[in-house]
RNA sequence: GUCCGGGUGGCGGAAUAGGUAGACGCGCUAGCUUGAGGUGCUAGUGGCCGUUAAGGCUGUGGGGGUUCAAGUCCCCCCUCGGACACCA
């Protein structure tokens, strides 16, 4: 039983299980929710996104807070009578329908279909305004052609390319990773530690694209995203400024580049490092330094990513048998291997500068190497202390810097760098190329064939898609390899070029490709000509507002914003940003952490539903807290919430059965139209804020107010009654949209309270008959009185001073000062 | 270590062009309603002092500062959470 029984006593009340079955029905068959693509249609267009769902179960509670909130914000639109844009689609490529697959011995599609399914249909059942006619499963052939499509755009473009490298390895997953799935080097998705390997994958050239990534965030600030994703998507860009300069390597015809923010400190380095797992190091190892280098190669090699990142462990290298000149002052300097360096970033070697670098510090301590103050910071000397200074300071022992600051000789060693042609000023980048390849199955397959003779050959256009042969159970099990490695038959193709015989690529895509783009097929959903009509994505685009996790702050987000800019530099889209706004909402938790299996404490979305009833769910969520903060279920009520609902709907009902729709309010009692009108305004503007929870509050006190007008005022039906009881459905039909129906019905009318009903605050009603001032003494409140809001500021001073409560704290002490804010304080200040 | 957020009653949270701190809700207390329970309705509810009362004092993590006035602005510190983490 989902209703709340009531008695003679309470009156009305709803029944939410059969609500809920009467609106679904209602809906489904009324399709109020569409966006229309009718050219003369000149409503303003509004689209909403949000992050689309991962079929791997039934919807649970963090689904429901994050739909909930979307659906808020397009129902809000949708009663302002825009054109709105909601629709729905499934993330369904993914490992985890693999890995069920195998379990269950049977193809990933019947697991994931049949997820889909049911979510969808609890989707219905939650009651989100999304237009079901635009729905899409990434995992189609359908829309998987087109990220093999896209892939070649990129490709020809040469933006995406293959090569060698050591690839993030999940053991696990048996898998590559890139750089954005590994978090605290393990895997994102199982948690393994990840390690490194050597492999041949391919990349998109995302770096191409950083300092637009950066450049265009100024389209983002202000609000518009969180402050939080644009600063974890600022660092992981990560762009360094300072300078290349190139090393001569004794022995070597062509000089090696190092990059460095610290240009200044050229004369205080004393060695060279190059990163031990890259090339430049087994070409400069000395023939006597071979087994030493070797072994230290091959332990490097065992470390996982975690034992790597240790910050407490101690610096390892070996000596290269090799000397590097530094280009300022001839200077020998020994050039060793270390794991410290990093092969992908900057040039994969450094100089280092250990008075003035602690890595390099603790590596020169470790191996006895000499240290060289050149930036006089007036700290102590490192070499004793151990502790590099990186400060400011003055340049020492270095030539055509002494004397200068740290940020003058920076200038002044670039200029001079430059003239001898031996370095220039640069920029450097923390992000790495985005990895796609993955040795999984169910994605979509990479659409190149590798011949013999041409090499890496793409397939056709018109021979897209390439669709995934049929395989299943074991046969998907993880072997390092791809599974597609062993459809012989698929694999097995003519070459496209010279026709001699070839191979597919039998690596599948990352599924972060699939999610790049949907946002814009849902403008053309069941297109077959191109990914999207570049029009119908331009007449939308970008999205308004999209709506869903922070954990994807560096990886979808990221990877949305790079694929926007290549599409428009292909000439596909208009716009460079896919989303005007994002909101990112909170986790529910419960009593404190997590919701997990392992603790137990997980709470069924199902169950509550079952128990509360959908409006009761979706109302608690919204009112506990800010949509971005989280909500901790043990302290929330959603008893609460279904007794606030059986109130308003109590409220609706009885001002329905005493008077009739279109009854004019202008009659009904102005107090409660005061009341009702400041709550148009205020509502409005908190949903515009999207401040929900206390756009729930305001309207809570609204259905007090048409309460006590009910009980204790110009009875039910009076016109203001109906007035307030009336927004009060409109309001509710963002929040509880079934009691909304339900209560708009209830009031007298035909048809769905959810699109188009949205009032205007009169503004005549906002001004107030009268308000409290406050009468301070020293700033201490003492007296109230009730003004009009007009009351001129002489007037008001005079009977502040006049109060008696005041006269009583003044005495007789002098007044000093009077400070009138007309109508709403005054303060008098004495002494 | 670096970078972002936060610290307001017993609890979730309101209130920032500086101007009545604690809206709304939970919980709790009392009363009405009720066969009982719940629901519903009414009143109260930051702390301290005060005989109930009237009233007073105090209060937004801590300490300074600006101001007639600070949860809100400035400086310093403490603390919790998150992200990144050998990025040269």
């Amino acid at each position: 039983m989902t209703a709340v029984d009531g008695d003679q006593k309470t009156g009305d009340t709803y029944d939410a299980r059969a609500l809920q079955d009467k609106w679904q029905a209602r809906w489904a068959a009324e399709l109020p929710f569409q966006g229309s693509e009718d050219p003369g249609d000149t409503r303003p267009r509004s689209y909403v996104v949000d992050m689309f769902a991962y079929p791997s179960g039934d919807l649970h509670m963090g689904h429901a807070e994050a739909y909930a909130i979307g659906d808020v914000i397009g129902r809000y639109r949708f009663q302002r009578g825009d054109n709105v844009l909601h629709p729905i689609g499934w993330d369904s490529f993914g490992l985890p329908a693999e890995n069920a697959a195998i379990r269950n011995d049977s193809h990933p599609a019947e697991w994931t279909y049949a997820n889909i399914e049911t979510q969808a249909a609890s989707f219905r059942r939650y009651g989100i305004a999304v237009d079901w006619s635009r729905r899409l499963h990434t995992s189609d052939p359908e829309y998987y052609k087109w990220n093999q499509w896209l892939f070649l755009r990129f490709f020809e473009r040469g933006l995406a390319y293959r090569k060698d490298g050591q690839v993030n390895w999940c053991p696990q997953d048996q898998t590559v990773l890139a750089n954005e799935q590994v978090v605290q080097g393990r895997c994102e998705r199982c948690g393994a530690d990840v390690v490194r390997r050597g492999l041949n994958q391919w990349y998109f050239r995302i770096t191409d694209y950083a300092q637009r990534l950066l450049d265009d965030m100024d389209q983002l600030d202000d609000g518009r995203w969180p402050d939080e994703i644009l600063a974890m998507q600022r660092n992981w860009i990560g762009r360094s400024v300072g300078a290349d300069v190139h090393f001569a390597i004794e022995g070597r015809d062509s000089p090696v580049t190092v990059f460095t923010t610290r240009p200044d400190t050229l004369y205080g380095a004393t060695f060279f490092v190059v990163a031990a797992d890259a090339d430049l190091a087994e070409e400069l190892c000395a023939p006597e330094q071979r087994a030493a280098f070797d072994a230290y190669r091959a332990e490097v090699a065992k470390l996982s990513d975690i034992e790597r990142q240790a910050t407490e462990r101690p610096k390892t290298g070996v000596f290269l048998g090799r000397y590097a000149v530094n280009p300022v002052n001839g200077q020998r300097m020994p050039v060793w291997a270390a794991d410290y360096v990093l092969a992908d970033y900057g040039h994969g070697a450094i100089m280092a500068v250990p008075a003035h670098d602690q890595r390099d510090l603790d590596f020169a301590l470790a191996f006895d190497l000499p240290v060289k103050v050149v930036v006089e910071t007036g700290d102590p000397d490192p070499a004793e202390t151990g502790v590099a200074t990186a400060g400011e300071g003055t340049l020492r022992e270095s030539g055509p810097l002494d004397g200068l600051t740290k940020t003058d000789a920076i200038d002044r060693i670039i200029e001079v760098l430059a003239e001898r042609g031996t370095g220039d000023a640069a920029v450097n980048f923390r992000l790495r190329d985005w990895l796609l390849s993955r040795q999984r199955y169910w994605g979509t397959p990479i659409p190149i064939i590798h011949c013999p003779t041409c090499g890496e050959v793409p397939v056709r256009d018109d021979q897209l898609p390439v669709a995934l042969p049929e395989l299943k159970g074991a046969e998907l099990a993880p072997q390092g390899v791809s599974p597609l490695a062993a459809a012989t038959d698929w694999v097995e193709v003519d070459c496209p070029a010279c026709g001699g015989p070839a191979k597919r690529d039998t690596d599948t895509m990352d599924t972060f490709v699939d999610s790049s783009w949907y946002f814009l097929r849902y403008c053309s959903p069941h297109l077959d000509t191109a990914p999207f009509d570049s029009e119908a994505v331009n007449t939308w685009g970008p999205v308004d507002h999209y709506i869903g996790g922070k954990e994807h702050a560096t990886l979808h987000l990221l990877y949305a914003r790079f694929f926007t800019k290549v599409l428009h530099d292909l000439g596909m889209l208009s716009f460079t940003e896919p989303f005007r706004r994002l909101t990112n909402q909170g986790q529910v938790i419960n009593e404190g952490r997590a919701m997990s299996k392992s603790l137990g404490n997980g709470v069924d979305l199902g169950k509550e539903i079952e128990a509360y009833g959908v409006d009761a769910v979706r109302l608690t969520m919204l009112f506990a807290s800010p949509p971005e903060e989280d909500v901790d279920w043990a302290d929330v009520s959603c008893t609460a919430a279904q007794k606030f609902l059986n109130r308003a709907f109590r409220v609706m009902s009885e001002a329905g059965a005493a008077s009739a729709p279109g009854t004019d309010a202008a009659a009904g009692d102005a107090g409660l139209r005061r009341i009702t009108h400041r709550s148009i305004d205020q509502i409005t503007a908190l949903v515009e804020a999207r401040r929900f929870n206390v756009a729930i509050a305001r309207t809570m006190e609204l259905v007090t107010a048409a309460r006590r007008a009910i009980d204790s005022g110009p009875g039910a039906a009076d016109p203001a009654v109906r007035e307030a009881a009336e927004f009060v459905a409109v309001a509710l039909s963002l929040f509880a949209p079934y009691v909304a129906e339900e209560g708009w019905e209830r009031l007298g009318h035909t048809g769905s309270v959810a699109v188009g009903n949205w009032p205007e605050a009169d503004p005549d009603l906002l001004v107030q008959e009268s308000v409290t001032c406050v009468v301070q003494v020293q700033s201490k409140v003492r007296d109230k009185l009730s003004v009009a809001p007009d009351i001129d500021p002489a007037e008001l001073e005079q009977l502040a001073l006049a109060s008696e409560k005041a006269q009583g704290f003044i005495g007789d002490k002098q007044i000093r000062k009077v400070i009138v804010r007309a109508p709403k304080l005054v303060n008098i200040v004495v002494g």
